[in-house]
DNA sequence: CGCTTACGATATATATCGTAAGCGGTGCAATATT
């Protein structure tokens, strides 16, 4: 886990630094002010040191790296995680005419915009150029990258590491390559979301060193947290409808479907409601249409599945609701997050019936393909030097997109090497051994996904006070029922209190525990006669005190 | 896992029931077809 001791805020910047950046923000981009934490960041990444930045939508991150891209020499490479994000980031930059300058290059806008783009990197006169995380798979990319002299590397929306790396877009996982082929320039890294193990996971596999953490704003004090159970699907969609119907508009309403988008929005539009349906199936036109639209309130609601969110920078939106429930409490409080950015009140609601869990779980259990990795184990073993991830496809007649996921869990398993020549076979270990190995990591894995859809379980049952439950989540600590939750209003949150005598007891949050079956873990969360341990292969377990005592299942290392 | 759809059987000529099979999210880049 992120030790405390990297948890520290910069305490001692001296005040020309402290006024350089001032200067530049304002004199560059027109801003007099920097919200707290920003400024910090920016010292941070200026004297040379990797940063975590955890703060949410709308806060203003992006300023981090381009003020600090703006006073350092060279040039800053931006990986994004959708293009048009990109667009979007450059568009911003473009349009305040005494910032750097910056390009994007990708597949999207040609051969002819790209070849442009390098002109201008290899001229020296790129202040920011956005990347996709394929496009730094590419040796080409690379070498022209290398060439070029980068003095800060921004991985936004970080979390797509964890999120995605494992097995959707996994070139997430390889991005550590490409920051030391270009000379390791400072990384700094940038999220809206993240417990523990998430931003563990992101130190990790972005290999940062000896980060610095600073994150601010969790708490979101003016959304309203609320779950209403349901145990008829009918009866579940009725109230939905009833909600978006009776609420303040504009919202969002997030559903586990694409054919749900289409069905709750022609519900909504034959009630005279504007509702828009989105889903990653549309084309980009739709797309990009929807999300002027909405920006531009011509929709009352927007029904959409997790594909619509990043890159939203709305402030007024008054609710979120959820018909189904997320993958897990990362995910849904990212886009409960995207409520009441204006700082007036918004609502949070999530419509919840257990069996909608299943549909997560499906997701969460993809089996490993075997052939895949006795293939991938095969070729490896038979190379008599490292190779590239690329030889490997070739070698093996994979897609890159086929070989990542299975490359990856070989990896993680232990039963291959990613070293700084390439990829190599571990050598005492047969191509059986190495399968099976891979085949126990995507048990790990699923183990994972599936303990983070139970902490998602979790949060929609419980009793105590919703925001307890969220902030101590991402590990902030607060004591007394929020006074803003469904649970608070009902009164249960008084009779359940989670969050007293967090430092109590042989197992306080943060500790290091060992368990006799799961291996090392860390405390989450500790309640009055249980605790939560996240654990490396097995996720996030909820262990009685009573039963640890008993069985002496835990120690503390 | 559970919801939706397709299909056959049933009891009557249009509808209902039961069972089995299929499916479900997120996007990059590159390629084939307009």
């Amino acid at each position: 886990m992120l030790s405390a001791s990297t948890c520290e805020h910069a305490s001692v910047t001296s005040s020309t630094t402290t006024d350089r950046i001032s200067n530049t923000a304002d004199e560059l981009f027109g801003w007099t002010e920097l919200r707290p934490g920003l400024a910090d960041a920016i010292a941070q990444v200026l004297d040379g040191r990797d940063v975590l930045a955890i703060m949410p939508t709308g806060y203003g991150k992006s300023a981090v790296y381009k003020v600090a891209g703006a006073l350092l020499p060279g040039m800053t490479v931006v990986v994004s995680p959708l293009i048009a994000l990109q667009d979007d980031q450059v568009a911003g930059i473009r349009d305040r005419p005494t910032a750097p300058t910056a390009y994007a290059i990708n597949s999207a806008q040609g051969e002819r915009a790209n070849e442009e783009a390098w002109r201008e990197v290899e001229g020296g006169r790129v202040g920011y150029l956005f990347l996709s995380p394929e496009q730094l798979a590419r040796e080409d990319v690379i070498e022209r990258l290398a060439a070029a002299s980068v003095s800060l590397f921004v991985v936004d929306e970080a979390h797509c590491v964890s999120s995605w790396g494992h097995d959707f877009r996994p070139d997430y996982l390889r991005l550590h390559d490409a920051v030391d082929a270009i000379g390791r320039p400072t990384v700094l890294a940038m999220t809206a979301t993240g417990a523990g193990p998430v931003r563990q996971e992101i130190v990790d596999r972005l290999e940062l060193r000896d980060p610095v953490l600073i994150s601010r704003g969790y708490d979101r004090p003016n959304i309203r947290l609320e779950v209403v159970r349901h145990s008829d699907d009918d009866a579940k969609r009725a109230a939905v409808v009833e909600d978006v119907e009776s609420l303040q508009k504009p919202g969002l309403l997030y559903v586990g479907t694409r054919r749900d988008t289409e069905r709750y929005a022609e519900e909504l539009r034959s009630r005279g409601l504007r509702a828009a349906a989105y889903h990653g199936g549309l084309g980009a036109k739709d797309r990009r249409g929807l999300h002027e639209g909405f920006r531009a309130d011509e929709y009352d609601v927007v029904v959409a599945t997790s594909a619509f969110g990043m890159g939203i920078d709305k402030a007024g939106i008054r609710f979120v609701l959820h018909a189904a429930v997320t993958e897990s409490v990362d995910e849904y409080y990212q886009e409960v997050g995207r409520s009441g950015r204006d700082g007036e009140p918004a609502l949070a609601r999530l419509h919840y019936r257990s069996e909608d869990l299943s549909l997560r779980s499906f997701f969460a259990g993809n089996s490993p393909n075997r052939s895949r990795l006795e293939r991938i184990a095969t070729a490896l073993a038979s190379v008599e030097r490292p190779v590239s991830a690329a030889e490997l496809a070739e070698a093996t007649l994979l897609s890159s997109r086929q070989l990542g996921p299975s490359l990856s869990l070989l990896i993680d398993a232990g039963a291959a090497v990613d070293g700084d020549d390439g990829i190599s076979a571990v050598s005492d270990m047969g191509v059986g051994e190495a399968v099976a190995a891979a085949v126990t990591q995507a048990e790990n894995r699923a183990n994972i996904d599936e303990s983070r859809i139970a902490m998602m379980r979790s949060y929609a049952e419980t009793l105590s006070c919703r925001r307890i439950f969220l902030l101590g989540y991402f590990g902030e600590e607060r004591d007394e029922p929020c006074g803003n939750c469904d649970t608070c209003t009902s009164g249960t949150a008084y009779e359940h209190l989670d969050g007293a005598d967090q430092d109590a007891g042989p197992f306080p949050v943060d500790a290091t525990v060992r368990h006799r079956e799961w291996g090392s873990g860390t405390v989450m969360k500790v309640e009055d006669d249980r605790i939560t341990v996240f654990f490396g292969t097995e996720g996030y377990r909820v262990l009685s005190l009573e039963a640890i005592a008993e069985h002496d299942l835990l120690e503390r290392v």
